[in-house]
RNA sequence: GGUCCUGUGGCCGAGUGGUUAGGCAGAGCUCUGCAAAAGCUCGUACAGCGGUUCGACCCCGCUCGGGACCUCCA
């Protein structure tokens, strides 16, 4: 059931059944950050998005193999093939070692995916640890003629592959008009074609990072480093390749050209792009200005915040959307989000002591059913989350002795959260439930406060609560005794 | 200019040719000493104009609006 999974595939650009390469088991890349920065919301979402995809094909029984890079090398400022090295321009502004800024960064990087509860991938590769494999593809594609090297430094030759290749597969555009996109060449350019990147790149002496290579010192461009390493722990072919949106047009399709080029085949069946986060509209991105931090999201601090959000809300806020789609970005809708998370890991915490009763089975089973096919058509979280909600309506219901539960519903419904809330959805209880002795001396308290209540003393049990309150305890008084929330 | 996406009720966001998305907010009610929590009920939603159809928010065309990519960005 939960292997009848479909995927918008970018190259065809239709859903699509989804059937691995090799039996039961998935090859996954995925393009990472370049760490020469704080990552922003926007990157935070991609991952997280893809987070799900692995985490829904390992609940659907496959055996993936997720490989998720970092780019610590090669970026420059623009894609000419000019400009100054991400990293290192990074390095002067903070006077840092090269090596120290990719530290920083992917430091921060693991610990933002941590906050967001995302699992690591099977594989992480940088790309300064496959430089020789990335030495090595660049050769082969200079042996096979789809190269040429103008003074160390080695160039893809883009209108020649598209003689026989369509260059412009992913993006659906043709040469034509990637052509008249492109500005002309000045007589200072050394390539050949407009359209032509480099896989190598000529070091200036003063460069930081910067190797060997047959061609002399140098480092490699952009695109390679995803098709060396996908090739080296994927295979010439793999099930899905992912990335943002934006990395359609440039990127992945240089990518795919690299290894076309180079095996005679396309490296990944299924493309998978994400959608961007938006604020107001227009599109998160650090050159806008408008990108967020993540921890000022938690804490609250950046200008266009009234309050700090926590990670797994935020995470929420995002699966409430399709991944396809642009999420906006707003106080109001992260409230709202904030509200539903809560109300959702609330009805969580009291499936355990929901009282059995009765016989009537198959409910449980039918919203497994549908949030397994929500998962299923193309990984559809704000369906899923809207069938988990009627869910929770019915263990609210449940609870409050409107609705009987089975005994085998009650395992069944317990399954179905767990798998559905913390598995595949990756989310996670915020509040921690205390310790023993905390709890120990919340039930004192609460005693106290029925003591009060019973002798009809109001002014002491309100006070209690109200106290409470202030220490951010939400004290709520059930038919069967009061409760607490941290 | 080229390529493409998009316009859903107060807000965020799914979806479908003919039966409810869902969350948040709002109103009323139930419960309660009061709250909180929970539940129930409610609200002229599908940019505009045409067309196809027995029937369109969902298909087609046009108009208007918003956005992305074609420079680096997930």
């Amino acid at each position: 059931m939960a292997k009848a999974i479909r995927i918008y595939n970018t190259l065809s650009r239709t859903i699509e059944p989804f059937t691995p390469l090799h039996e039961n088991r998935v090859g996954m890349y995925v393009c990472g950050p370049t760490v020469y920065n704080y990552l922003h919301l926007g990157n935070c979402r991609t991952f997280s998005s893809f987070d799900i995809v692995f985490r829904y094909l390992i609940y659907a029984g496959y055996q993936v193999r997720y490989v998720r890079n970092i780019t610590d090398a090669g970026h420059l400022e623009g894609d000419r093939d000019e400009g100054d090295d991400k990293f290192a321009k990074r390095a002067k502004l903070e006077k840092l070692e090269p090596m120290e800024i990719v530290q920083k960064y992917t430091q921060y990087f693991h610990d933002v995916m941590q906050a967001f509860n995302c699992l690591p991938p099977s594989i992480e590769p940088t790309a300064t640890g496959h430089i020789i494999e990335q030495i090595e593809m660049t050769k082969l594609l200079l042996e096979k003629g789809w190269a040429y090297e103008v003074d160390g430094t080695i160039y893809f030759d883009v209108e020649k592959y598209s003689k026989e290749n369509n260059y412009g597969i992913l993006s659906n555009r043709n040469l034509n008009d990637l052509l008249d996109g492109t500005r002309e060449l000045s007589g200072q350019d050394e390539k050949q074609g407009r359209l032509d990147f480099a896989l190598w790149i000529k070091a200036k002496p003063e460069h930081l990072m910067q190797w060997p290579s047959p061609w002399g010192n140098g480092f490699p461009g952009w695109h390679i480093e995803c098709s060396a390493m996908s090739q080296k722990y994927l295979g010439n072919e793999f099930d899905i390749h992912g990335g943002g949106m934006d990395l359609i047009a440039t990127h992945h399709t240089n990518e795919i050209a690299q290894n076309c080029a180079c095996n005679g085949v396309s490296p990944a069946r299924v493309w998978m792009h994400t959608n961007m986060l938006t604020v107001n509209g227009v599109r998160m991105s650090k050159s806008a200005g408008n990108g967020f931090l993540p921890n000022e999201l938690f804490s609250g601090s950046h200008p266009l915040l009234e309050k700090g959000y926590s990670p797994m809300s935020v995470r929420f806020f995002m699966l409430q959307s399709h991944y396809r789609s642009t999420l906006d970005f707003s106080n109001e809708a992260l409230q709202a989000a904030e509200k539903g998370y809560a109300r959702l890991m609330n009805a969580i915490k009291l499936i355990d002591n929901l009282k059995t009763e009765g016989d009537n089975a198959s409910y449980i089973q039918s919203l497994t059913d549908k949030c397994e096919a929500a998962m299923n058509e193309d990984f559809n979280t704000p369906i899923a989350i809207s069938h988990l909600f009627e869910g929770v309506t019915f263990i609210n219901n449940v609870n409050d002795g409107r609705e009987k539960i089975s005994a085998s519903d009650k395992i069944a419904l317990k399954k179905l959260f767990h798998d559905f809330v913390f598995d595949i959805l990756g989310l996670k209880m915020e509040s921690e439930q205390g310790n023993d002795k905390l709890d120990g001396l919340m039930q004192i308290l609460l005693a106290q406060r029925a003591d009060a209540k019973a002798r009809k003393d109001f002014a002491a049990s309100d006070l209690l609560r109200d106290q409470l309150l202030a220490l951010g305890i939400t004290i709520k008084d059930g038919k069967e005794g009061a409760t607490y929330n941290l």
